[in-house]
RNA sequence: GGGGUGUUAGCUCAGUUGGUUUAGAGCGCAUGCUUGACAGGCAUGAGGUCACUGGUUCGAUUCCAGUACAUCCCA
């Protein structure tokens, strides 16, 4: 055998194991008679590169995929990316103004040709890296949101919606950004607290000389477009506003004052200005009140010539401008600071302007509910669950859906104009021609008399379809992948995405499939940086995974990422996680170059302290295999690996190990390296989904394997019955233990020294003794004796109510033994008097239930006779 | 402003339908170790009025209400 470092380094072994794995084809999946275990991925954006919240995200996916393959299962995980058509144009772009090319100057052909381009060079990064995170993702399966497939079945989808009378075209507020120039989703909107002024301004009353109400606002500059001002009704302040209408400073237009209970009395002055074309609440106020809506702005911020006023200039310069003129005729009150959010778009980071836009909507009332009911009623599980209530809110409350985008990257809406605007929804553009010529009448109608519609459809929208459509179950829905497949099992993503991407995707699956989509979500947290921040690029408080994974390990950071992760729960990120992790690959590998240095000589008999160990290690390994199998289905996959970790570190290499090591070059017995090595093998086993990479590579080492065998196929073990009385009187034997080695400690007993052990047992308790062998093994105890009387000369201490006294060479402090006794005295009998209070109680023993009230006799009891035992040696060494 | 979630050891979290433990884990911390696998280690130990105030109950970290603080979503 070659020598074994004493460090392990995973970089080689990573490298190794994740082709060989890759060659023989491990990760792939066909139906078969199986039954399948499903997972695909959330799809990263093809311009993304892999950060920190990806690597918790498919950690967690690997482990419960790898896990699933070992218990038998058919395990798929389909990976792919999606076009996020918004984050990729605007890359397109700036990569293209590099270039010296300008966006405007080219065709939509030309564009999508660079824009294809681009992703072909820069589109599969995020999904490598993945590779060197261990993802065992069915590659061949890799799908893109913009594959012909997938293209094919949103179209189809719209079309669909469209027939179903559930796709409307309208005009609606929407998050315009006014430098991308396109609408955006309220996911893409991030509101900022902004240091502002809250601008008090007074409108002369229509048909009185000095008359006025005042408005308090944060924005003079839409007072141009102001149609109305509104009070709430209760406001007794305003009751004389009846019936009166006011007049817009500058413009002198003439409005009406509405009354309406959205208006908060407390704020401002009470007394609201109504845009309907600028501000969502005043929108909905408008359509409430039949109010005119006036948009001032153009796409770009600029104002419209329905200001009237400062045309052509922008909206923060105008808002000087008009400041000032308002001064100047005296309708300026006063100015306050003010802070308030505002929104802005979080690829530009222009400030949102709340515009009435032409765009596509989807109705989603009727969609919402069957999918809130599957969630509801547990069919679809939420792990954890307290996202249900978050869910349902939103659900609850949904609004339609805006789908289109004002870009070119995505899936081109099938709408089809004729020049006075008539729509046809098709296909193709031969199908709108047929259509046209029927509706109309009009047989000479031309190919060139029809526009499609220049918009793309929402991202969102390819992706809601994502677990029908990378099975081709949109245009094929009884293919053979998804009739196998889907539904699939679990779904693991961010809270974040919980109602523009899961909510959906269960509307989608109830739609198309009259099924959901996936049966557990898996809803984790966000990881961030010490301080508490998200981890983000632009704040670059994100450590680069690559060079996390270069420095502990694969293994090791995939562990440092499980280990603090409940699900839900933040998960404030911090390099020794993954220290841990590689400190803990350490560890099982020096665990091998133990056992693997042992040499076997065939006439040894089997000692009692293996035989016993053995009996001892199995019994607790199929404890914590129960222990897991309920974490895992529970899906508490970060105590389910401290579990593991706990089995490995403390129970296999701090204790088994020490107990049935031979002593120092002498041979080991065959039956127990044989026994040692199984279970090692087993562990590895258990270990795999969380650390693939070193686990596969211990099992190699452990014996020799067939070509065609690997531990990430192989059987995950079961639990099997197991003998409780066995552990309970092990965990006895280790507080033994644990008080010899604090005397050792407390008296300055080297390591090396054996020492004489007494053991009284007392009040009847009687003497358990299959595991003294192993005391006296790891303690170097020379002889074991049970005696029944106290020993002089001799350091004592108390395990339940049994004593044990090592026999000192020189003198015992008593004092210090008296100290120790008083202690242990005192805290024993706090915990009788509680005992005793809850027993005196006759509340207690009356309406308490039986076993309750015995289990407390029992505890009154064990401290009673303990605390006697304490006593008699008091007196003993007081005398 | 409306709604959700949370507040347990220095840090990150468990605590399984109120009583098996005057609350557990990992990390960190302290002390002692050339203990022939491992200092990326071994051994031992110290840390907590379970945010606060009331209520229900024989009994509350656990259930209810209020307060404070944190955090997220929506406006």
């Amino acid at each position: 055998m070659t020598e074994m470092p004493s460090k392990y380094s995973p970089a080689k072994v990573e490298e190794k194991w994740y082709s060989c794995w890759m060659e023989k084809g491990y990760f792939k999946s066909e139906p078969d008679e199986r039954e399948p275990y499903t997972i695909v991925i959330p799809p990263p954006n093809v311009t993304g590169v892999l950060h920190m919240g990806h690597m918790l995200n498919n950690t967690l996916q690997d482990v419960l995929v790898r896990r699933a393959r070992m218990q038998g299962y058919n395990a798929e995980w389909l990976p792919g990316t999606d076009h996020a058509s918004i984050a990729t144009e605007a890359r397109v772009v700036a990569f293209l103004q590099k270039k010296g090319i300008d966006k405007a100057e080219l065709s939509r052909e030309e564009f999508l040709e660079h824009a294809w381009e681009w992703r072909e060079k820069h589109g599969g990064i995020i999904l490598e890296q993945l590779k060197r995170l261990g993802a065992s993702c069915d590659w061949d399966r890799t799908r893109f949101t913009m594959d012909e497939a997938l293209y094919e079945s949103v179209i189809k989808v719209f079309i669909d919606f469209y027939k179903k009378g559930l796709i409307y075209r309208g005009v609606r507020m929407v998050n315009w950004d006014p430098k991308a120039l396109t609408a955006l989703s309220d996911e893409e909107v991030i509101h900022k607290e902004l240091k502002s002024k809250l601008y008090y301004l007074r409108y002369r009353i229509d048909g009185a000389e000095d008359e006025w109400v005042t408005i308090a606002t944060t924005r003079p500059e839409t007072i141009l477009g102001d149609t109305a001002v509104c009070v709430n009704p209760n406001d007794k302040r305003f009751t004389h506003l009846k019936g009166k209408q006011v007049v817009i400073p500058l413009l002198e237009r003439v409005v009406p004052v509405i009354f309406d209970d959205y208006v908060d009395m407390e704020f401002g002055t009470g007394c609201l200005k109504i845009t309907p074309a600028h501000d969502l609440n005043d929108y909905e106020i408008g359509i409430r009140h039949k109010l005119k809506s006036i948009d001032i702005f153009n796409d770009d911020g600029s104002m419209s010539e329905k200001a009237e006023l400062y045309i052509g200039q922008d909206r923060f310069v105008v808002r000087e401008k008009i400041m000032k003129d308002l001064e100047k005729k005296g309708h300026l009150v006063k100015i306050e600071d003010y802070v308030n959010k505002v929104g802005f778009s979080e690829r530009t980071d222009e400030i949102i302007e709340p515009k009435l836009s032409l765009q596509w909507f989807l109705k989603m009332e009727d969609m919402a509910k069957p999918a809130l009911e599957v969630v509801e009623n547990d069919t679809i599980k939420f792990h954890p669950k307290k996202f249900k209530n978050t869910y349902r809110h939103w659900m609850e409350n949904v609004r339609d859906w805006c789908i289109s985008r004002q870009l070119w990257w995505g899936q081109r809406i099938p709408a089809y104009y004729l020049p006075e605007g008539e729509v046809f929804v098709a296909g193709t553009k031969e199908e709108a021609l047929a259509q046209a010529r029927e509706e109309t009448k009009n047989p000479d109608l031309s190919l060139d008399d029809l526009m499609q519609d220049e918009d793309v459809l929402d991202t969102w929208f390819s992706s809601w379809l994502w677990p029908i459509s990378v099975f081709d179950g949109i245009r094929h829905p009884d293919n053979k992948d998804i009739n196998y497949y889907y539904p699939t099992n679990d779904l693991v993503t961010a809270p974040e995405i919980l109602f523009f991407w899961v909510a959906r995707m269960i509307m989608a699956g109830l739609e198309y499939r009259n099924e959901i989509p996936f049966k557990n979500v898996y809803l984790t947290g966000i990881v961030r940086d010490k301080q508490g921040r998200k981890m983000s690029k632009s704040l670059g408080n994100s450590p680069d995974p690559i060079e996390l994974i270069e420095k502990y390990g694969a293994d090791g950071v995939r562990v440092g990422m499980l280990l603090t992760s409940p699900a839900g729960n933040d998960l404030p990120f911090d390099e020794v996680l993954c220290e841990q992790g590689r400190n803990f690959s350490n560890k099982i590998w020096n665990a091998l170059r133990l056992v693997k240095g042992w040499q076997t000589d065939e006439s040894l008999e089997q000692p009692e302290t293996a035989a016993i160990s053995i009996e001892w290690f199995e019994n607790k390994l199929n404890e914590t295999l129960g222990v897991i199998q309920d974490h895992f289905s529970k899906y508490r996959i970060s105590d389910a690996l401290m579990a593991v970790y706990k089995l490995i570190w403390d129970d296999f290499c701090s204790w088994y190990l020490e107990m049935i090591k031979p002593a120092y070059k002498a041979d080991i017995d065959p039956a127990t390296l044989k026994s040692t090595i199984v279970f090692f093998e087993e562990l590895m086993k258990i270990l795999h989904p969380f650390m693939p990479f070193i686990t596969e590579e211990i099992w190699h080492h452990l014996a020799e394997r067939n070509d065609d065998e690997c531990l990430m196929i192989s059987d995950i073990p079961l639990a099997s019955s197991v003998n409780h009385e066995i552990l309970l009187e092990f965990d006895y034997v280790r507080e033994v233990i644990i008080g010899i080695r604090k005397i050792r400690m407390e008296k300055n007993i080297p390591n090396r020294e054996e020492i004489r052990l007494m053991i009284k047992k007392n009040e009847g308790e009687k003497a358990r003794t299959s595991f003294d062998c192993v005391l006296k093994k790891l303690c170097k105890v020379s002889a074991l004796d049970y005696t029944d009387q106290k020993e002089d000369g001799a350091v004592s201490f108390i395990v339940k109510s049994t004593e044990f006294f090592i026999p000192l060479e020189g003198a015992v402090d008593v004092e210090a033994e008296i100290d120790k006794l008083e202690a242990e005295i005192k805290y024993t009998m706090g915990f009788l008097s509680g005992v005793d209070k809850k027993l005196a109680n006759e509340r207690f023993v009356n309406n308490a239930p039986e076993q309750v009230v015995s289990k407390e006799k029992q505890k009154k009891a064990d401290a009673e006779v303990r605390i006697r035992v304490i006593q008699e040696q008091l007196l003993s060494l007081r005398k």
